[in-house]
DNA sequence: CCAATAGTTAGCCCTTGCGCTAACTGTTGG
DNA sequence: CCAACAGTTAGCGCAAGGGCTAACTATTGG
């Protein structure tokens, strides 16, 4: 529990489109060529290419170029900073298990 | 597995901001007044609200509003959805346990 | 060797995000 | 009742995000 907040702000970042979410669930199944990643979504390979370097500056996946072709990989570990936050999160609130969901149900009811 | 994608989009957004990342922490303590949050941070009123009403679209708080104080509540249950997308990833790559790293581990060390 | 392939760079457009100020509305304590 | 208070609305400025085209570089298969 640190100063993660810009690492986060990354990774949250990242995932926060559909394109990207696509690209680290496909890579999940196993690491692909920028060109065949690209081939499945619409948009062109340099618009495709800003995707693919958000991922990788944020850690998410890893790229190594093979003669012309580049590989992206998933970088499983990366995504252990949500997890990590979300155990946080929680962690917080189990510290009070309080009445917090009656207290403004209670109060919607009233005008 | 479906398409959560618009509100995974609208979760993650909301979380990819220091600062709506700040009120979910704060608000896991205990329901708090707008005026009472932004105090806490460096911005003006008006701005501030900006991010409550982020937050509030996106599902991860609700607000209640009661004379003229409106308060803020975590939404616990909306943070799952991150959690079951992590679990949904995790799912995928586990299906298969290959020697993906390895793979590429290599290839880097090669020119 | 050279045409095709895979990616890269540069630059443009438009929308959205996030901050601000100014001025307004609704509530309330005294 | 009215001044102070809590929040809201409107509008503005600027930077960043996500898409595009055009033109370029670097590899490679034949």
């Amino acid at each position: 529990m640190a100063q993660y907040s810009a690492q986060l702000d990354d990774v949250f970042v990242a995932l926060a489109d559909p394109t990207r979410r696509a690209v680290v669930r496909r890579l999940g199944h196993a690491p692909t060529s920028v060109g065949d990643l690209a081939r499945e979504f619409p948009m062109t390979l340099p618009s495709f290419m800003k995707h693919v370097r958000t991922l990788e500056s944020s850690g998410l996946i890893r790229t190594v170029k093979h003669g012309r072709v580049r590989t992206c990989v998933l970088n499983r570990e990366r995504l252990s900073l949500v997890d990590d936050w979300l155990a946080d999160q929680r962690r917080i609130w189990e510290e009070r298990t309080d009445r917090l969901e009656e207290f403004v149900t209670d109060e919607r009811n009233e005008p």
